[in-house]
DNA sequence: GCATTCAGTTGACGTTGTCAACTCTGTAGG
DNA sequence: CCTACAGAGTTGACAACGTCAACTGAATGC
């Protein structure tokens, strides 16, 4: 038996899941209500029963993009066959791959201004980040560290996006500033 | 006396400066062709002889900022005063202050995929970058280095910008990124 | 002087986000 | 078991927007 409120969450799940569905297939301006609520088998009023309008929607589909990162996070800072220095890497790969499979995503992701919601996902994602930088190079150099590479990261992703990036005019490509970014970090 | 081509292109400019102006104020929901037609001075569907439609007139202030950009980047470049490395941070710095002052408009330019007429322009402002480096790094490694630095750059501009990169979380900010990434380079 | 070109206007249409009024159905309280 | 309620979902309506087609008018070239 399906009762009132796990028929409402599927519901909301179903929206969540239309609205990235057609993000990731046609951009920012493919995500109507109307056509969120036809994917998710309801009318274009029932968005409206779960989200406060269009945005609080898509800060929510943000939100939940980061909390996907944070746990992939999670998992690779307790993961104890890999080095520290791989573990920054992974971490920063990820970005990469969320970049690269589903763009506009990861540009949602870092609209502005970020919302409370979308801000403590996103701290949540880096928590185990500044972890795994403390054990190489101290706590009191993690930050700062941490901001450099995150930077570096966010910043050759977001070129790679939008085509300023090309292999062809900087030889090179956001793996290599990724594995350049790491090779800042004490070895160990 | 005003030649029909003269207004045509004083139009052209007024569209431009309009849109701009929304953009600064309100975002980029608040640039509607209606509202730019009005404070162009002329009605809502005027904008359709300049530009082929809405995206295509956001695209030319792209490519306008761009092009301001570039041609602070030759001045700088040309600039006697200037230590080749004070060249190349007050390059960066140019990109820091357009992200701050101007955020909206400096999303604008990132918005991918970037067309042909944005991504010459902003090659454009990337030559008197390169040749910087080339001075500093040599040619061979001027791209691989002009990569990494504009990728950080970027990189905390957005961050700075969506409000994740705070010195209250990182205990630092984009200035003093810039700071690390320009230490990268040899003193010379 | 005349035809032409083209910037600019206006009316109209489809789409979209949003609200208000309504229906319907589990659920809680007696 | 019955009733009242809460809340998910629907539908009609509206304003705003991008865009197109038809139209106007004036500067330009011959």
């Amino acid at each position: 038996m399906i009762s009132r409120v796990e028929s409402a969450a599927a519901t909301r799940r179903a929206l969540l899941d239309a609205a990235a569905g057609l993000l990731d297939e046609g951009g920012p301006e493919a995500v109507t209500l109307r056509e969120v609520g036809a994917r998710a088998g309801v009318s274009r009023g029932a968005p409206y029963r779960h989200f406060a309008d269009k945005d609080d929607l898509l800060t929510a589909i943000a939100a939940q993009a980061w909390n996907a990162l944070a746990d992939q996070a999670v998992t690779l800072g307790a993961d104890p066959e890999l080095s520290t220095r791989d573990k920054v890497r992974a971490m920063l790969a990820g970005m990469l791959a969320t970049g690269r499979e589903r763009p506009h995503l990861y540009r949602l992701m870092h609209r502005p201004p970020a919302g409370p919601e979308v801000l403590q996902a996103a701290g949540r994602s880096q928590g185990p980040f500044i972890a795994a930088l403390s054990d190489l190079v101290g706590a009191a150099q993690a930050h700062r560290f941490g901001a450099v590479l995150l930077s570096g990261a966010h910043g050759a992703i977001g070129m790679e996006a939008s085509g300023q990036l090309t292999r062809d005019k900087w030889k090179t490509d956001a793996d290599e500033i990724l594995d350049t970014l790491v090779g800042l970090l004490p070895a160990r």
